[in-house]
DNA sequence: CTGAAAGCGCTTACAG
DNA sequence: CTGAAAGCGCTTACAG
């Protein structure tokens, strides 16, 4: 290009990206020309090498990408990073980390997913509800990239943004107990990404590999134990990931067993799921039954359930800021936001 | 790096990435070297200049990010390009095209979204319901990168993905005026994206720079029109953009004309928001006023809306093999998608 | 099986 | 206000 315009290279570059070094007749030439030959403008590769930034953010997720469109908490957390302002000039990337099918083990899946994660044209990175050891994690670390967690894990150094899961799931505990509920059936989502659902057997509980899980279950305990039930004797059915198919699955696996007065689910996905698999029943919520959920997704409140709210969109919006700040040399911190238990009518004490 | 090892760059470059090329045993000592000073692997950077290719693809939206996490019906499409196993290999870089309230004016946002598609460092774009002339159009295809379009705008000589907006239109339109129904309310996403919300004055229809609008208008205007009615003394509401808050006013502002034995909508959100409207005010579907929508959602078949269907997940997983395919050196094609009108309980015959 | 060299396209001091 | 030169970090023929 600097050749058929007869400039240097310096004078393309300073046309295109430093108007105010060169004349503007002579900017208005080198872009007219560019304009003949096609040339359209600084090639980005070019451009990344040499100042070493990418305009680009990485959002990294346990599996696919699916997950991303296809649960609503997620949705609304990436709406919340989306909205942030100074992302303006900087593209969101959505990093391919593979989903189950795809690999052939979960060995090769996190090879792969590190592998990823260091080849990425970004300049830092969002992580979102990752099992405690990943060795995307590690990859980035080692890369010295940015990073921000959302959820899960807590990394010593690592800044993240986050809520109070035991808190939380507590509150939900204890508002079904102090109803009166004693007979309550558990549904959480996945407890390690292993593939594994159905009925929870105990020893598992000692091998939960993502924090917010970890801390709802021992949220759920505490609220037990402080009412003199016994967690570990619970009916706890894992779904075993997070879309609707799989939330129906495992509402239906735990209530077939009969009995419960209660369900206590630990996300709204979960908890609507059980309404509907009720409602298909022709069980009465919550004359025959209570259910709860965690989350407080729109759709939690035109089904008028009792769940625990969390600020998702906020969420993603404080993280998304936080990246921003560290990126500019912050240092960023932990950050709780608050949740709420919201009661509506999903829940009544026992008949 | 390559000095600290002793050993060439080439050594280096072959250990990461051909490890065929070298022993085993001095690819093990260079990882290990590598572990040992923190060096995390090739510079992403380094190896895009070098190869051409950046291993992400590019998608570009109308207005900001937000649409993508914000709309039903952009959520599916989306879920569907995530589920393009080749894609299990590059990432999916969602671009910054800034939001009305954030650049000052129409003018620079375009001008922003040209120069962001320009920088990106992606191989290949998606651009899904895009205007018909937007300047980040024109830069992609000066840069000569590989593109399938999405919905809108049709280009000549670029591969797309789309559905006969047109005829889905029509089925929906004639399915009213069949029933009988003559005073029809129209409710319409948004025309030109210039902000312009209310009662659409009977110019702008000439001045639609929207494909699939201007389709699905033609199609309710045929259809009127076979049925002897002037599509152009209709009542059209234009509600402005996606979400639900616009939604549901453009919902009110037309409901509040009354007078309306049917509201024909554009999409589900629109027709969903007029379900909403209806029962606030508590009028009776399809009793005392019928509804029809658009694109068929999940949340339709709840509601039980009449609605035209399209297969948004395989329209998402169809573009992006074909981008994958246009990337390979293919030619890509004009791709339509059928669509069906699905008659549930929101239609009936007017009183 | 390993190493020395070229060059991808850019930006940025620096000299004029 | 403009140009010649260096170097960002890599990969890939090529020579040994």
């Amino acid at each position: 290009m600097a050749q058929v315009a007869q400039v240097s290279q310096a004078t393309v570059s300073y046309a295109y990206t430093r108007p105010e070094k060169i004349s503007s007749a002579l900017r208005d030439r080198v872009l007219r020309i560019a304009d003949e030959i096609g040339y359209a403008g600084p090639n980005p590769g070019g451009q990344n090498l040499r100042t070493g930034h990418f305009g680009a953010l990485g959002l990294m997720m346990t599996d696919s990408l699916a997950l991303a469109f296809d649960d609503p908490a997620t949705t609304y957390l990436l709406r919340g990073i989306a909205e942030v302002g100074e992302l303006a000039e900087v593209a969101l990337t959505l990093l391919p980390f593979p989903a189950a099918d795809i690999a052939r083990s979960a060995d090769e899946r996190d090879a792969h997913a590190a592998r990823v994660a260091l080849r990425s044209a970004v300049d830092g990175f969002l992580a979102y509800a990752m099992p405690d050891r990943h060795p995307a994690l590690d990859a980035v670390r080692r890369r010295g990239a940015p990073m921000v967690v959302i959820d899960s894990p807590l990394l010593p150094g690592v800044p993240s943004v986050g809520i109070r899961d035991r808190r939380g799931a507590e509150q939900a505990a204890r508002h079904l107990l102090e109803l009166g509920h004693r007979r309550i059936g558990v549904l959480v989502d996945r407890l390690a990404p292993d593939g594994r659902r159905g009925v929870v057997p105990r020893g598992r509980f000692r091998r939960i590999r993502d924090r917010v899980a970890r801390e709802r279950i021992g949220g759920y305990r505490s609220a037990f134990a402080a009412h003199g039930l016994d967690f570990g004797r619970t009916t706890v059915v894992e779904a075993g990931g997070f879309n609707r198919a799989l939330s129906l699955r495992a509402a239906r696996t735990l209530l077939d067993e009969g009995g419960f007065t209660a369900v206590l689910a630990s996300t709204d996905v979960l908890a609507l799921a059980a309404l509907d698999v009720l409602a298909e029943r022709g069980a009465r919520v919550p004359e025959d039954i209570s259910v709860t959920g965690f989350d407080d997704l729109p759709a939690a409140a035109t089904a008028g359930l009792t769940t625990v709210s969390q600020p998702l969109v906020e969420k993603g919006r404080r993280a998304a800021d936080m990246l921003v700040e560290v990126m500019r040399g912050g240092t960023g911190k932990r950050l709780l936001l608050p949740t709420e238990l919201v009661s509506r009518d999903s829940t009544a004490p026992p008949r």
